[in-house]
DNA sequence: CTGAAAGCGCTTACAG
DNA sequence: CTGAAAGCGCTTACAG
């Protein structure tokens, strides 16, 4: 009698084979070994018990877990959960599954949870928490775990990784300003620790020269105080720039503080078209970045790390678009 | 000599006693048991080698495996992503790790994804996707499953719960209204088929007559059709309720339509306060309900189900609380 | 306090 | 094509 959840010997027992013939006869890779007749007799009675096969032994004895681990900094920043629905969305066409951990962007945290993940033999990590100089993923890369970083680039690691392309969403988003006439652009640039504050800094300097304004991190409240400074350093600045969407909202509360109108006197333009960003103040003008694909991506990168560890690590550079709406209108 | 991940027996040939005794040793719980002596040889011969137990071997042997199933609609609905960092947050606490699963509110998917996760062995879910009358989740109750509600109640199940106080909220909100002077009060509901749908629509009609639309779902496409409706059918409303806030943003779109001002004609009030509530529109005055700690609450609840199984369940109403803000005005 | 053995539920060379 | 055996890395009664 068989009592709890049936097991691969129950099935065996109940379709009168041994339990190596059952393994092979449910598991599509071997099937081919057995006898059709013999076969579909195990697969009736697997089904007549409701047999599941237990991951957990499975992944004992295969190493091999299906299981990935997803690092962000906080699950609850809007622009997560997006890339962690297009991460998700790829691992589990191949029935991965997703272990997710938000870190804070505490160095401990970060370290505890990376090996709380390990010890639960995942197969592989996407990483969305990656500062520029990041010993933590460095190791772990030379330790041959396998990684993707998203959003997010390590200097001088040659591991797999999916960006928008952030070079270019800047140079159209300077471009955008320029045509509307805007001559005198401030820059609320992110944190410069992490990849894209960087990469999206020198794109600006390079399309232009304008006041730049260093932000403490990517938030509102991060942009309003960086807003202040930029309106107290350049009081005539005409087009704002910020290093992301959080950052240009509390650019328009500074403005708003200073008596400032967007667009009339002052145009802002955010980055990476976060959810209803399009609702927000008279609609924020942004650069869009494929969120959802980027997660598709990194989790197609990171199956074929696993698939082909040795193989050439590609960097993905995803187009991004400009969209305008009403936070930029021509220079006053 | 030691190559790879160092197991168990590593370690113990390390420190010179048997595995079983090293095992002991590591262990917090059976650490007494030990030897203090050796238990310190035995630590320090783990330290050195960089030894991390092996969770699934771990998980296997103990029918533990410290892994919790999350199923969301969609995590990129704002609504999630707070209560899941919940949820994280809580049970990382214990050394659970969460594994999540959107089902776009797809039957097929839920089946799958459900199965996948017990497939794994995980100890219990938390089910942010259940409809009032979802067999699923009835029958993985019946089989022993450990399971937690969050956001949502199946109707007739007395499973342990975790809901934001639907009825206070909506009566609150009316209330709000009625103290504005408005006098011709809509409500745009949320689908009947899942709880908070239910319970909102109920404590509206309770608390005022009014107009009452149904929409398709808590979506802004939903609630601009709705309101469309709404102001077809009483084109002097003054005061409108939105299902969630995602129905609001579509209501004040169909306002935007027909020419109406929010809050000056028309005022109108989300429910949730998701990310960004206060930012979009005139600032969307709604009934907050308390994301994160629903998720911590929840897998609380879920914590002490797998430990105490038999335990009565206990259904959480957490307080919600108005929040005004320039969607509401004296009615015109 | 420690060791030897069994076993969690699978898969997979190895024989036959 | 099928079976018997070993083993993935742990934990835990059972002896001693």
């Amino acid at each position: 009698m068989v009592q709890g959840t049936p097991t691969l010997a129950d099935v065996a027992r109940a379709a009168g084979v041994h339990k190596a013939t059952a393994s092979r006869a449910l598991n599509p890779h071997t099937r081919g070994q057995v006898n059709a007749a013999t076969a579909s007799r195990v697969q009736a009675a697997a089904r007549k018990l409701g047999y599941v096969p237990n991951s957990v032994a499975r992944g004992l004895r295969t190493r091999r877990t299906a299981a990935v681990g997803v690092l962000v900094p906080d699950l609850a920043n809007p622009l997560f959960p997006p890339i962690v629905r297009g991460i998700e969305d790829r691992l589990a066409s191949d029935g991965y599954a997703t272990l997710i951990a938000s870190t804070d962007s505490d160095d401990d945290r970060e370290r505890t949870q990376l090996a709380a993940l390990e010890a639960r033999q995942v197969e592989g990590f996407i990483v969305a928490t990656a500062r520029r100089s990041h010993p933590l993923f460095g190791d772990a890369a030379a330790r041959g775990v396998p990684l993707v970083f998203v959003n997010r680039l390590v200097d001088g690691l040659a591991a797999p990784s999916v960006t928008a392309d952030d070079a270019v969403g800047v140079a159209s988003a300077v471009a955008h300003l320029v045509e509307l006439e805007h001559r005198r652009i401030g820059y609320l640039a992110g944190p410069q620790d992490m990849s894209p504050g960087s990469i999206r800094l020198a794109a600006f300097r390079q399309a232009v020269s304008g006041t730049v304004v260093e932000c403490a991190a990517y938030t509102e409240a991060a942009g309003l105080a960086g807003g202040r400074r930029l309106l107290a350093e350049n009081p005539d600045v005409t087009g704002v720039l910020g290093g992301n969407d959080l950052i240009a909202l509390g650019a328009l509360e500074a403005l708003a503080e200073a008596g400032l109108r967007c667009p009339a006197d002052v145009s802002v333009i955010g980055f990476n078209d976060m959810p209803f960003a399009d609702r927000i103040g008279p609609g924020l003008t942004t650069v869009r970045i494929p969120h959802h694909d980027m997660g598709v991506q990194a989790a197609e990168l990171l199956m074929e790390r696993i698939r082909e560890p040795a193989v050439v690590a590609k960097k993905l550079l995803l187009p991004v678009s400009l969209v305008v709406r009403g936070s930029t209108a021509a220079a006053r």
